[in-house]
DNA sequence: GTCTGTGAAAACATTCACAGCG
DNA sequence: CGCTGTGAATGTTTTCACAGAC
């Protein structure tokens, strides 16, 4: 739970620092993630003893102690199966790069896209997956392809050694528990949105 | 967090009825989403009593529920602002329609993009905004623009009445308690997987 | 026998409240 | 004073376990 927040923090974080802030503390950074100034201390708190009593936070200090948690001191290399339009944005998303994560290698099974270059990579075969994976230490794979195929993918990515994935498309994929994946659904998110939706225009008012 | 785990399971159930299941028990779709079937009977049990003592759940007829729980048996309409690639992705993604939701306007800020026809709508420029939205009463928008100017528009939309968003860009923005915001970094979901990547390849060994 | 619905127990997460450092 | 670190209290979510419907 702790590791979900930590990542926003860090964000906010180097937001900071770009903005040349030296000192934080828990209540600004929390009133700038949402999130309430015990719940920043506790979080932290669980890790170590970052802050100086009175003062607050160093944020260069701190964004690195968190990179070090994560684990964000080592580059991850990724892999984007599948360049429909969602596929093709990532793979030259360029916020990955500066934040712990370069694209080094993108997939797809229609021969038409195979060979096409984008964000100056070619996109390979699956039939290549496995070799090109091991040969480039890549640990994580973005799932980009039809609900259809994300089983299918899923499944070579694994047995590729992934070790963690992020699913963009529309189903619940099945890995063995060593796996990690994220789901990231768009219509997913959109729907638990839509519940909220509800309160305030229906005939019935809250009691 | 119920409402998170709802869409999944609708999303499964719609999996479900398209191979033409009629029935299913709470272990079986338990074990297709990822959630014990325990959580899934709670979960359920909460709004109501769905499922046959013995046989299961109707496919369909839990579908639709949760549909209506949800409110998707309303179609909500959605509006884009940022036409980068992520926004472009997003425009046409052809998953939302059948999901409730419906892409109806487009936004940039950029005179360049500013007149595009992207996926049979024409990208209209900011200062439209607030009108165009009242119009064609979209109440749900998505703000797929870089992090500088994401709470700039997030303001706009809130100002204009959109009740809840969808926030791919890398920053926390702010709003009102009344709207909700769904994060959708790739690059946060990226970073908490990575921590449990380093389970297992430093030097040291759990004990 | 299978599978739901649900109280009671356990685990987990958040908030409170305060001692103590700078 | 302001702000951190943390035990204790509170609240929430998950799991257990079992009674009852089919």
């Amino acid at each position: 739970v702790v590791v979900r927040r930590l990542p926003i923090y860090a964000r906010a974080l180097e937001h900071l620092a770009a903005a040349s802030e030296r000192v934080i503390s828990s209540g600004r950074l929390g009133a700038l993630v949402g999130v309430s100034a015990d719940q920043i201390r506790k979080d932290l708190s669980y890790f170590g003893e970052f802050g100086r009593k009175g003062a607050g936070y160093r944020v260069d200090a701190l964004a690195a102690t968190i990179r070090g948690i994560l684990g964000l001191d080592q580059e991850r290399r990724l892999a984007v199966v599948g360049l429909g339009r969602l596929g093709r944005a990532l793979a030259a998303y360029p916020g990955f790069v500066d934040r712990g994560f370069r694209v080094v290698a993108l997939f797809d099974r229609d021969p038409a896209v195979v060979g096409q270059e984008i964000a100056s990579l070619r996109v390979l075969p699956m039939e290549s997956l496995g070799e090109v994976l091991a040969r480039e230490g890549v640990t994580v794979g973005i799932v980009a392809v039809p609900a259809e195929q994300a089983q299918a993918v899923t499944d070579l990515l694994v047995a590729s050694g992934v070790r963690a994935l992020l699913n963009y498309a529309p189903i619940t994929v099945a890995t063995p528990p060593s796996v990690r994946v994220g789901d990231v659904d768009p219509v997913v998110a959109l729907q638990s949105l839509a519940y909220y939706l509800k309160a305030g225009e229906p005939s019935e008012q809250a009691s």
